[in-house]
RNA sequence: GCGCCCGUAGCUCAGGGGAUAGAGCAACUGCCUUCUAAGCAGUGGGUCCGAGGUUCGAUUCCUCGCGGGCGCACCA
């Protein structure tokens, strides 16, 4: 037994089947609670079971908690149970509860106990920055928070595909293209007065023209425009796409797959998933009415194909072809995710930024009339990152090419700290990232507290040899852990025992940010359990005189260490073992 | 106008049908001859935006307001 709130849970169950001679069916439809109270008179563990029944068992709640709380009590796990005002059931647990597990837990190869998963296939699409530059601080949220999904849900049961949508296919990749010509041509000696408007002025570009002058001299020169632009989109492309990796791995994080839309689009792929659509009558002419908003200056009513996502729950029905002909983005991504399902996801989650919101409930349509409802969609939207440095709102100009980079944040604060900040917000608030707390005040930044309990451990483990203590670490079947008693103790043995509750509602809810907040807080246990050693020295982890003792307090801090280490690792965070 | 998100301590934010609503920062007070003081213990600080509704119970769920962010054919 590993998870000590499902076991009581079980225990309850039972004991009201008895006390109100009941049937367990009807625990189907009521899911009671069993949790820790947020004050101690209310016991170690609390529930409210006798009041989410009374409509069922039709008695009083009071009288429904007395009898189920007497059964309870003819139970040797716990020691004391009291009824509370409304009918709250509080119980509190016998020492050994509460040791077994310490002593249980620690004999675990994997900590983390949740299949909720159960092999369903999931498809994590995130980042996907247009391959036109290098990734900026505005991709950073996205990219952890997806990576951490990705993490979790494949801790808990399902398969996951972690995957990078390069859109090399639309126009913005053709002024790409112009750019490098236009520095190119720069390096060639041309003067520019002024640029084009779709310019793209970054730097980065320059190393691209460098590679063509030295190549082909001033051959790109003489070219027509076709065969010179046909030579320099694929390699600015994957020169770009090399920088995104680049920048993705100095954030740890590496997806599984990168999909081309040039690919799927001269794959036919476009072509594919439209008719199916269309086989399905969800493909019409029409008009659109104009936006409600702000009428753009050069609306004009045109027919066009149009999608019928208002039947799947969309506000209006959505273009497929735009006024020349072409596909749309959304036509594009239709198929591309029609693509992920057909390899085989059943589950697609797309990680986009707030100011993609507009587009979730098309898509949701999308996927749910081309795969007949055998597959969902989700996307989750990471709200802004505001940055600020000396109390100043830092301000990004894509236009000027002056935008602070992924990579230029890496290098100043580091991957730990920023992924850890990312996931210390929910993904729908926005998110200050303040550079004078991640750095200079780094006390002010969790994640060094987190690490600090870690290496603290660590540190400790390191001082048992100078006391010629041979303990085995590896195995614990010969420590005594009924010496662990002190309160301080068992309030970080608790605070274990909630990591699977911590990792089921992270996952399920999709929030990582749970696992951020926990660390912390277990982290803070441990260190008030530390801080007692200095208040009272019997409280010390190492006991010189009392081998005994000695080992199973290292038993509960080896436990410490892995739960925190088994959060890190979900957090892509390092788990180090001195700080420096 | 419509859609999505947000509104909780001076600031940044957790929480969430449950009992007296939490943390960090900031302010104030203690604790280093000791396993790392990047730490611990304590004090002060609240109309959980407002009004209705559902409920044994609402800060949490629903409706309507107010305030803020984002988005609203043929861009991606």
């Amino acid at each position: 037994m590993t998870q000590i709130y499902s076991k009581i849970k079980e225990i309850f169950i039972e004991s009201a089947i008895l006390a109100l001679n009941i049937e367990r069916s009807i625990f189907e439809n009521i899911n009671f609670n069993v949790e820790k109270p947020h004050e101690e008179k209310n016991g170690e563990i609390s529930s409210n079971i006798s009041l989410l029944i009374q409509k069922t068992v039709k008695e009083n709640p009071i009288e429904i908690a007395q009898k189920i709380s007497t059964e309870l009590l003819k139970r040797d796990e716990f020691i004391k149970v009291e009824v509370a005002k409304p009918g709250f059931i509080n119980l509190w647990l016998s020492t050994s509860m509460w040791q077994n597990h310490l002593d249980e837990t620690l004999k675990l190869n994997e900590l983390i106990d949740c299949n909720i998963g159960k092999g369903l296939k999931v498809n994590v699409e995130y980042v996907s920055a247009n391959p036109t530059g290098p990734l900026h601080v505005g991709h950073c949220r996205g990219a952890v928070f997806g990576d951490v999904i990705s993490n979790l849900l494949k801790k808990t049961g399902h398969v996951v595909v972690k995957e990078y949508y390069i859109n090399d296919a639309g126009s913005q990749i053709n002024n790409l293209t112009d750019s490098v010509y236009i520095r190119y041509q720069e390096l060639l000696g041309k003067k520019f007065s002024e640029y084009p408007e779709n310019f793209y002025p970054g730097n980065y570009l320059i190393p691209v023209a460098e590679h063509f002058k030295i190549e082909y001299a001033d051959k790109l020169l003489k070219m027509s425009d076709q065969d010179r632009f046909s030579l320099i989109k694929p390699f600015t492309i994957q020169y770009m796409m090399g920088l995104i990796k680049e920048d993705l791995s100095s954030l740890a994080i590496n997806q599984d797959i990168f999909v081309s839309e040039q690919e799927l689009v001269s794959k036919g792929k476009i072509e594919k998933a439209i008719k199916k659509l269309d086989d399905a009558g969800l493909i019409y002419e029409g008009i659109l009415d104009p936006p409600k908003g702000k009428k753009p200056d050069d609306w004009e009513a045109r027919p066009q194909m149009l999608f019928r996502s208002t039947e799947y729950g969309d506000d209006v029905d959505r273009p497929l072809q735009k006024s020349n002909k072409e596909w749309t983005y959304f036509a594009n991504d239709i198929a591309y995710h029609f693509d992920k399902f057909e390899r085989g996801s059943n589950h697609l989650i797309d990680i986009l930024g707030a100011d993609h919101g507009g587009y979730v409930k098309r898509m949701t349509a999308a996927v749910a009339a081309l795969t007949d409802k055998k597959a969902t969609f989700s996307a989750k939207l990471c709200q802004m990152v505001k940055l600020s440095r000396n109390g100043q709102q830092m301000k990004m100009s894509k236009r000027s090419g002056e935008f602070i980079t992924l990579r230029e944040v890496v290098d100043e604060v580091g991957s730990d700290s920023i992924r850890f900040m990312m996931l210390y917000r929910k993904n729908e608030a926005p998110l200050e990232f303040d550079f004078d707390k991640v750095t200079e005040q780094s006390k002010d930044n969790p994640v060094f507290y987190v690490q600090y309990a870690h290496a603290r451990i660590s540190s400790v483990i390191g001082k048992l040899s100078e006391n010629n203590f041979d303990l085995d670490l590896s195995n614990y079947d010969q420590c005594d852990f009924s010496l662990i008693a002190n309160k301080y103790e068992i309030d970080l043995i608790k605070k274990i025992a909630d990591w699977n509750k911590v990792i089921e509602s992270a996952a399920s809810l999709q929030e990582p940010h749970r696992i951020a907040y926990f660390l912390y807080e277990l982290s803070s246990v441990f260190h008030s359990l530390w801080s007692q050693g200095k208040i009272d020295s019997n409280l010390k982890f190492i006991m010189p005189d009392n081998k005994n003792l000695t080992y199973a307090r290292i038993g509960l801090l080896d436990l410490t260490q892995r739960t925190i280490k088994s959060g890190l690792d979900l957090l892509g965070v390092s788990a180090p073992h001195e700080m420096n």
